[in-house]
DNA sequence: CCGCCTATCT
DNA sequence: TAGATAGGCG
């Protein structure tokens, strides 16, 4: 599927762009992919360059593409002078997806739309929902069916909340105090270079999910009465549970050492690693679990004396609530590992 | 305007 | 499913 035919018409006038890049490795590697995607390029270091170069050869380019950088006059400078003034569409790209250089510059056009704007402009494609990433380098003109040209930008990486990394982010937790803590705290504590405030918030939205998912479950199964503990008061979590989940932890993670970072990143194809492991069922669902660990909520269940939660056990937890009543289950609550993570995944590594 | 939260997307 | 992203809202 992925052929380069997408050079095989639009032999008549090729598409022009121009390349701003003062960065003298990068810059030769966009024009050269460009090329071999059969457009016409030209390059300039500076915008300066740029400027001059289209009043010269006027409107003869279709697309301009920067890049995001802090020189004198920077590539959404650029970029808003060359839309007003030569209505030609521009391309921004950085490899800075830090400190959200790339979302100022738009300013409330979501990134989607822009990149859908300018290509489609520029490149009259039709409007092929190929994910363009605006981080990293340029990739690839790959085609489409319909042979609109896309362009194929690395997509972003992932972070995999590894167990070290999630217990960094409980214990961040248990420091601010359960109802205190909201994104941006949990991430200033947890000082992890590379993470981010919306991993974060991401993960604690899948964190509170869970912890709503189980306490309900328990309330249900234990006291059914009492429902109001557990719905009032979030921080309720019967030790019964905290010691099953603390077991089930030490067994299964007891040495992860084996893990040297902190954080993951996965770059986009899902085909390995998390996948992978996903595919070889349920038990891996629980490697996977984000919440592996109760820690939170050690104090609180401590002074709550209930039992008989007994049966959130492993095979439980990853399944889902869909009426864990009457639920006889013959299915035992097995869980075999072959050895904690296998990551044969892509992934870089952050040490800290 | 920041950032939290929820819904939705991939 | 997990994690990312968008948008609403305080």
């Amino acid at each position: 599927m992925e052929v380069e035919t997408h050079m095989s018409f639009r032999t008549a006038e090729k598409i022009s762009i121009l390349v701003v890049n003062d960065d003298a490795t990068y810059l030769p590697v966009v024009a050269g992919l460009l090329k071999k995607c059969n457009y016409q390029v030209v390059t300039v270091k500076y915008p300066i360059d740029a400027l001059s170069k289209l009043k010269i050869k006027g409107d003869s380019f279709d697309l301009v593409v920067t890049d995001v950088h802090k020189s004198d006059m920077n590539g959404f400078e650029l970029q808003q002078v060359i839309t007003q003034a030569f209505e030609i569409p521009v391309l921004s790209m950085s490899a800075d997806d830090k400190e959200g250089t790339i979302l100022k510059g738009l300013k409330g056009v979501s990134v989607d739309d822009q990149r859908d704007q300018g290509l489609c402009t520029a490149l009259q494609v039709k409007r092929g929902k190929k994910p363009v990433h605006e981080k990293s380098a340029m990739k690839l003109g790959k085609q489409g069916k319909d042979n609109s040209v896309n362009f194929v930008l690395p997509t972003k990486s992932q972070i995999i909340w590894t167990e070290p990394l999630h217990n960094t982010f409980l214990e961040a937790i248990r420091n601010i105090g359960f109802d205190k803590a909201v994104p941006k705290k949990i991430h200033e504590h947890m000082k992890v270079p590379g993470l981010t405030r919306e991993n974060v918030a991401s993960h604690w939205q899948k964190y509170r999910i869970y912890l709503r998912r189980v306490t309900d479950a328990s309330s249900s199964i234990q006291v059914p009465d009492i429902n109001l503990a557990s719905r009032a008061n979030q921080s309720t979590i019967a030790s019964g549970t905290l010691g099953k989940h603390r077991q089930f932890h030490q067994e299964n993670f007891g040495v992860q050492s084996s893990v040297p970072s902190l954080l993951i990143h996965t770059t986009g194809s899902r085909t390995s690693g998390l996948q992978h492991l996903k595919n070889k069922g349920k038990e891996v669902d629980v490697v996977l679990d984000p919440v592996r660990n109760f820690s939170v909520f050690h104090n609180v269940s401590a002074m709550q004396g209930s039992q008989g939660i007994g049966d959130l056990s492993a095979s439980s937890m990853n399944q889902r609530n869909d009426q864990p009543h009457q639920q006889n289950n013959e299915d035992e609550a097995h869980v075999n590992f072959d050895g904690g993570f296998n990551q044969d995944m892509e992934k870089e590594n952050y040490l800290q």
